[in-house]
RNA sequence: GUGGCUGUAGCUCAGUUGGUUAGAGCGGUUGAUUGUGGAUCAACAGGUCGAGGGUUCAAGUCCCUUUAGCCACCCCA
């Protein structure tokens, strides 16, 4: 074999999606956005391209440094790639103030451009599928994000999941019980954050370490490792720090979320609130979740909140949004990981393969092709001159269910043999039953 | 940005304290079998051993540099 002039290969953090894993992808999408459209979202695309600005003072400057320029010689605009979603619908809301009616509710499944350093489940571009109310102040727009997460991962087979619930409002509380603010409070999310990981002593040693005081420290931990009922936290907190008017604000908007997602009959066991959870992003300011999937082993596959000021920043008001974000990738992965495709989701979407005997027949294996087709049936016609065999081996390879078998016998009797390749079954029947026959085989 | 591991056939990987002509499995092609696949058997094709430099009589193997990939941290989905 000659070696190939252009090695082929990806750039660094980019994937091909070859179509056994894109008839998976196809499928998860597909019931994701069956779900968006039965809680009335709708659809959105925007541009790949963003201009720079658009995108610049909105992640804060370490995400900024990630940011996709792109240009062309001689571009005069600034240009970059999409670094989320969220910010191109914040734009949105701010640039089509004539045609969008508040509450507006969309969603948009699309790839998104980061330039970190690739690693296990992360890469340069991935897909992110958002939701988002835009223009709804109420903690029932909240639940209506957490339930229909909750309902997305039921329809893809997911039973026993959690979807925890914090408040920004309740950190930034914790953060005046304790006597931290500013530039401290953001550290001590950070490191409040990574409870899941280094623990409860791992948290007190790095809060020691920033400098806070023992008795600080102790009165944070209590506050945040509370291992009561769920339905006492909250009254727990209250007594804890209701003196607190942000804490109180807070607690009232959990509580107004509980009741709505009872009200949506989420079941219990599929939410709770963790007040170690902090989530990532400057912009939030209300409530705000994470889904876990136990013995998922990736962490968070869902994950939002509410950010009333970041769609202010294209508007001349302040638009009140709540939003969620699926991690379609990581759902993805612990689909497969727990066998959750449905057996329809096959290595092909072929349905027949028409065979063709030799030349002489060729033109009548074309025919039933298009017989086929025309009763919606999924059909390839074989395209090299091979033996009957290799043809047979070509669909058993590629996962085909049925070839249709179409010679010189069959064509002077004006039928058709169609076989299933998983237990050789063979039938003939008249060319006019043809479609009828090959649906008979597939059930 | 920091650290660790790994680059040998299309893919997954062996390759001994340095020693003659670098191997296996899978995949590919052809045939046993010109109207019937999966199994088996046989044959064939396919390699500047990531790149550059060094040590040595001799380097896939040791040393240095470099590059790419993976993993962890940081951060995040």
């Amino acid at each position: 074999m000659a070696k190939p002039k252009i090695e082929p290969r990806l750039p660094k953090g980019m994937r091909d999606f070859l179509p056994g894993d894109m008839l998976k992808r196809d499928y998860v999408f597909g019931v994701v956005r069956d779900v968006f459209h039965l809680y009335g979202f709708e659809p959105l695309q925007t541009p790949v391209l963003e201009l720079y600005e658009t995108l610049m003072g909105k992640y804060g400057e370490d995400a900024e440094k990630l940011i996709f320029r792109a240009q062309h010689p001689g571009g005069k605009e600034e240009l970059a790639l999409r670094y989320d979603l969220t910010v191109p619908l914040a734009r949105v809301v701010g640039q089509y103030q004539n045609e969008i009616v508040l509450p507006f509710r969309r969603y948009q499944m699309s790839p998104v451009w980061r330039g970190e350093r690739p690693q296990k489940g992360r890469y340069r571009e991935f897909y992110q599928c958002d939701m988002d109310i835009a223009g709804a102040v109420g903690q029932d727009a909240d639940a209506e994000i957490v339930s229909l997460v909750a309902t997305a991962l039921r329809r893809l087979g997911f039973t026993r999941f959690s979807v925890n619930l914090n408040n920004r409002k309740l950190l930034t509380a914790v953060g005046v019980y304790a006597g931290v603010d500013g530039a401290a409070l953001s550290e001590l999310y950070r490191s409040i954050d990574k409870f899941d990981k280094i623990g409860a002593d791992g948290v007190r040693d790095e809060l020691i370490r920033r400098g806070l005081s023992a008795e600080v420290v102790e009165k944070i931990m209590r506050l945040i490792t509370l291992e009561l009922p769920r339905d006492e936290k909250l009254d727990f907190l209250d007594e804890m720090m209701g003196e607190i008017p942000i804490a109180r604000e807070g607690i009232n908007e959990l509580r107004q979320l509980q009741t709505h997602l009872r009200q949506l009959n989420i079941p219990d066991e599929n939410y709770g609130f963790d007040f170690t959870m902090v989530r990532g992003l400057g912009y939030y300011t209300g409530p705000i979740f994470e889904a876990i999937i136990p013995d998922g082993g990736v962490g968070s596959v869902a994950g939002g909140g509410r950010y009333d000021d970041l769609v202010g920043l294209f508007r001349g008001e302040t638009i009140p949004t709540t939003g969620g974000s699926l991690g379609i990738e990581r759902i993805i992965d612990v689909v497969e990981q727990f066998g959750l495709f449905p057996d329809h989701i096959a290595g092909t979407v072929v349905q027949t393969l028409v065979t063709v005997f030799d030349n002489s027949t060729r033109s009548e294996s074309v025919a039933l092709a298009g017989e086929l087709r025309a009763g919606d049936v999924r059909t390839e016609l074989y395209l090299q001159d091979k033996p009957i065999g290799k043809q047979i081996g070509y669909a058993d390879k590629k996962g085909v269910l049925i070839v249709a078998l179409l010679g010189a016998d069959e064509i002077a009797n004006g039928v058709v043999k169609f076989k299933r390749l998983k237990d050789g079954t063979e039938i003939t029947v008249p060319r006019a039953e043809a479609v009828q026959a090959v649906k008979k085989l597939l059930q």
